[in-house]
DNA sequence: ATACAAATTGACAGCGCTGTCACATTTGCT
DNA sequence: AGCAAATGTGACAGCGCTGTCAATTTGTAT
């Protein structure tokens, strides 16, 4: 094998000069367009890749954007990395995911060491990270620049992608009503995600809509974990009159309360309908499969790396935001009313 | 804020030239210990960054190494990216995960051009990439240094980190053949994955050494995931002589068994014994948590990007692989056997 | 001291690309 | 036809670092 072919092969071969090779790899305007021809046929005859350390050298810009997630599950940064992934190399991009402690005491300054040490060109901040004022603001006075990925807070000018958890919550909420629930509970997220607040608000939205009253007994913090789902639902089927359904906002917490059910020795959903939220491998994997809003994970992050690769690249015709819809699965955790 | 500090910035404040400064940043011998001194005073002082850019065109490296998977357990591939990544980062890395298909038709080819493109280093398989003759060929073909998670093929001169598949089975079975077991079924993982053939013998293993035969028909073949460990218990239960405990050969596919069993009314161990391998998250989540094979998978991908970074960086003192240990986690799937 | 080897240090030329700016070629208009 | 304004192209200087090799300093044995 011979040695990697250069700019400089390249425009040797396409008889012009290693800038108007430059200008066509960039896509910039000023080539005529049999020009841009010779040279497109000289990289594939020689498969010619710029080097990106020359390039980023050179350019300033290093063609590296950050993925920051804090320890959501595994399915969801899975996901998350996909979706921003294919993005970034469909635009000769490349990604580097990094676990990020959103309690580290100078978590602004440890992101933006992070950012000047591997020299990325922005970043992508999924939740809770995303609502971090201190983190945006250091961002911000640095000039760094980053999409969010289902924030709370739509003051910020940043860009972002979401989808929306309160009507998905109310949708879910409503269709346990229709079930003929009544007496339905709510598992309360965490309280760093401020999506919890919103799933909690479409949940009371919906008891409203029906003229029905939330029980404050019946809403129990969890901690977007199935052990403390399980706690949160023991805590409800020892209250004098417990509920017959329970919407969770997350699945692992839907997975806890199911085992709870299972060890009062109550039916899934005989006697007590859950429901979860997100959508993850572990709906499928409980017994029985559970109810839930399937949140479009891929599609949020692939959306948001687009969003920043455009502002990236100076592109700002597109929308500085984007909604995705969500979807009720229904399966087999939620059911009728029991009659008794 | 004050543009960025260069290797010239070092070298004046230090009153040393900047190959000297350079010298010191790479850890080379010949610098006498007050100029080393110096330098290092000076880099503190204006918080100096080499650029990754720089220094890779200049060197020829690019400080980045590849992490490549396929489609396991999320939890698996979230494990094994922070173990590789924290190593990298100790060192001055960076790390690119990257899904790859295993049945990419140029596979070889595919990943050669991924490593050319994004100028990696060097790459970190795991399985079942690790176990493709092509890719290892290719790889080795093109010179692109490489370690392995869990090969099976210990012949191939590469580094690799693995733990004992065999034993860890074989004491999984001992296990709940010490409980009384005796009819004693086996899920196979996936043909894909060598991991499943150690995981099988060992299962054979320990049968024979106490004195049982293994019966054909309860050796199934699953794919690593809940829904064929579901259908497969489904066909064990359905069984004349059906076993009284399971094997299977990782968690998704116990939790699917788990599943099977309690659609069959049969309580989990009262009636069924059900066993996992991996301790991943979902062994955790489903009813009732199951007994497993704990597997260091963290500790694994740590220990496998530290021999590749050694191996990069010219020392060659080490071990060329590495074998951790495995622990049995008992939880509440498994039991003695029924008595009926 | 003196000569010579060894240990340090520095000068300088790139690595492969992009930015700037100047030059060459077209185009549009009178 | 003639000139200004676009448009297309190239020469060249870096970007910040490492490799090479030569120059300088130091140590050691006469």
């Amino acid at each position: 094998m011979t040695r990697k072919a250069t700019i400089n092969d390249v425009a040797a071969r396409a008889g012009v000069s290693i800038k108007t090779v430059s200008r066509v790899l960039n896509g910039e305007q000023a080539v005529r367009p049999d020009t841009r021809q010779r040279v497109r046929a000289a990289v594939e005859a020689l498969n010619y890749r710029p080097s990106r350390s020359a390039r980023s050298l050179a350019s300033g810009r290093s063609y590296l954007i950050g993925l920051l997630y804090h320890n959501p599950s595994a399915n969801y940064v899975v996901d998350v990395q996909h979706g921003a992934l294919d993005k970034c190399l469909e635009n000769g991009f490349h990604l580097f995911s990094h676990p990020t402690d959103l309690y580290a005491p100078d978590l602004g300054g440890m992101v933006a060491n992070l950012v000047h040490q591997a020299n990325l060109d922005g970043l992508i901040l999924t939740p809770p990270l995303c609502s971090s004022p201190a983190l945006l603001a250091e961002l911000d006075r640095q000039h760094i620049p980053f999409v969010r990925v289902s924030p709370v807070d739509r003051t910020h000018p940043s860009p972002y992608v979401l989808m929306d958890d309160v009507q998905a919550s109310r949708d879910m909420t409503t269709y346990l009503i229709e079930l003929g629930h009544r007496r339905i509970a709510h598992i309360f997220g965490h309280p760093d995600h401020a999506a919890s607040e919103q799933r909690l608000e479409g949940f009371r939205g919906a008891l409203a809509e029906h003229g029905l009253v939330a029980d404050p007994s019946l809403i129990v913090e969890g901690r977007f974990s199935f052990e403390t789902g399980r706690a949160c639902a023991q805590t409800l089927l020892g209250l004098a009159d417990p509920p017959t359904a329970i919407v969770a906002a997350n699945d692992d917490l839907a997975a806890g309360a199911v085992m709870a059910a299972h060890e009062a020795g109550l039916g899934v959903p005989e006697d007590l309908s859950v429901a979860g939220f997100d959508d993850t491998h572990v709906a499928r994997v409980v017994w029985p499969p559970l109810t839930t809003v399937h949140q479009p994970i891929y599609d949020l992050a692939n959306a948001a790396a687009d969003l920043l690769l455009k502002r990236l690249t100076g592109d700002d015709s597109g929308p500085r935001y984007v909604e995705l819809p969500h979807k009720l699965v229904i399966r087999q955790s939620t059911g009728p009313t029991p009659s008794d």
